[in-house]
Parts: structure tokens; C-alpha cells; sequence
DNA sequence: TCGCGCCTGCGTCAAACGTG
DNA sequence: CACGTTTGACGCAGGCGCGA
């Protein structure tokens, strides 16, 4: 089996197409096993070149055959201006400090934001308030302070202009890093979650698509039917 | 009951991308 | 161009179903 992934990107030109190879639908460690991702393609399309010589294939250079698509939020927002019926991703409220964007009308199972551990309680307390009326059965949560927080003692830091020692120096360099991995980890969840929503919208779409073109075979064979001579 | 494979979600890193 | 954002990739952990 060969299969071509060809994404178009917004000013229609071609992103990635390439031979997705016999084994590419195994999964990752994580076992995320969807679709094959661009780079499990990559690393199975090297793999298989260099089997027998180098073995370890540098991520950096997977990376490199890797070129970025366009956001979910773009590609969804592009469809919905296309197609009436696609939702669309609300722009996040620079405001609104620690909520979550909500969507408009995509319908989502409520189970999917929780970890069946609950481990994911902690920092996603439901604001009831911010649930979209539009949404339906649709959670919507306000992400309170998570538990990986930083310590008060280092929150509490010096700001830069006034560091001096190496020690201070370092403790803000800490500060930086933990900021940093904090924001990122909200983050990927609110990627993860966008990504969820783009896929179900695509889901969605290709069940009003394949509606609609049952309903125009129907069509065509009733004119079919209407205009052939009667073979009496 | 135990081991195994699969699935899902998470945190982190790195690189592409967007913005002021 | 610096800095923040977004997202693919990776590795890990926990739950679940299934066969031995």
C-alpha cells in the first residue's frame, strides 16, 4: 500500500506529499494511532533506507523533512467560512486570564477532558458560568492555578533589574524555565483540545457530505427514470 | 489473576509560525 | 528581529479488555 499525504495549505500550495510505506500505521509509544503522523512517515521512510547502516536516525533531521501546516484554528476557521455548517474556533480573550476559549456549537462528549484517573481535576474546576448556552452537552472549563504552581518563595523572585548575585541570577533563570514549561503545558492541552475539535468537525463534515451525496444519486437515478423511453 | 497490547492523556522539547 | 504561540514528536503512566 502507498498512500499520498497531501495537505494544501491556505494559499493552496502543497505542504507534504510523501510515500507513507507498508508499516506506517503503527503507532507511537503512546499509541496514538489515528492516522500516521507526518514524522512516524518520515522516521518509517528512513528507517527502511538505512535498516542495515545507521540505525539511529537524528531527530533533527525528521524535523527538518517536517514543514508546518497551518493551525487547527486556521484550517477550521477556513472551513467554516467555506461551509455554513463547520463551527468555528473563537479567537482566545486576551482578557480573560486562565479560560479556555469556547467554541461555538461543536458537540463534544463530555468524558473526553478528564483522564479516567481524575488527575485532571485539579487544574480544570468547572466555571459553569462560562458554558457556551450554544453548547449543548459541550464542557467548558476555567483552568484554575495548577498544581505544578510555582512555589511562592520563587514566584516572589526579584525582578531582573534588581538581580545581583550569581544565585539570584540563577533562581531567576529557574523562575524563567518553570513560567515557561507552566505556559507550555497549558498550552498543549488547549492544543490537544483544538485538535480534537478540528478532527470531529472533519468527522462531522464528512457525515453531512456523505448525506448530501446520497441524496444527489437518489436525484440522478429519479431524473434517470423520468426521462428514459418507457419499454412497453 | 497475571501479563500483554492497545488506547488515551499528560508533560516536555524543539521547531515553525505569528506578532509587535 | 526578539519574543510569544502553536503543534508535532517523544516518552511515560494509568486504565481497559482479552487470552492464558
Amino acid at each position: 500500500m502507498t498512500t499520498e499525504i497531501i495537505e494544501s495549505q491556505q494559499d493552496g500550495s502543497i505542504t507534504h506529499s510523501m510515500a507513507e510505506s507498508e508499516s506506517a500505521h503503527m503507532q507511537t509509544q503512546a499509541g496514538q494511532n489515528l492516522i500516521p503522523t507526518l514524522a512516524q512517515v518520515a522516521t518509517i521512510a528512513e528507517t527502511d533506507e538505512s535498516a542495515g547502516s545507521e540505525g539511529v536516525i537524528d531527530s533533527h533531521k525528521r524535523r527538518e523533512i517536517l514543514s508546518r501546516r497551518p493551525s487547527y484554528r486556521k484550517i477550521l476557521n477556513e472551513l467554516s467560512s467555506d461551509v455554513p455548517g463547520v463551527p468555528k474556533i473563537e479567537e482566545e480573550k486576551s482578557g480573560e486570564e486562565g479560560t479556555l476559549p469556547h467554541i461555538t456549537t461543536m458537540a463534544v462528549p463530555t468524558s473526553i477532558y478528564q483522564t479516567s484517573t481524575g488527575q485532571y481535576n485539579e487544574e480544570t474546576e468547572l466555571a459553569p458560568s462560562h458554558m457556551a448556552a450554544t453548547t449543548g452537552d459541550m464542557p467548558t472549563y476555567q483552568i484554575r492555578a495548577p498544581t505544578t504552581a510555582l512555589p511562592q518563595g520563587v514566584m516572589m523572585a526579584a525582578s531582573p533589574g534588581s538581580l545581583h548575585s550569581p544565585q539570584q541570577l540563577a533562581e531567576e533563570a529557574t523562575r524563567k524555565r518553570e513560567l515557561r514549561l507552566m505556559k507550555n503545558r497549558e498550552a498543549a492541552k488547549e492544543c490537544r483540545r483544538r485538535k480534537k475539535e478540528y478532527v470531529k468537525c472533519l468527522e462531522s463534515r464528512v457525515a453531512v457530505l456523505e448525506v448530501q451525496n446520497k441524496k444527489l444519486i437518489e436525484e440522478l437515478e429519479t431524473l434517470k427514470d423520468i426521462c428514459s423511453p418507457k419499454t412497453d
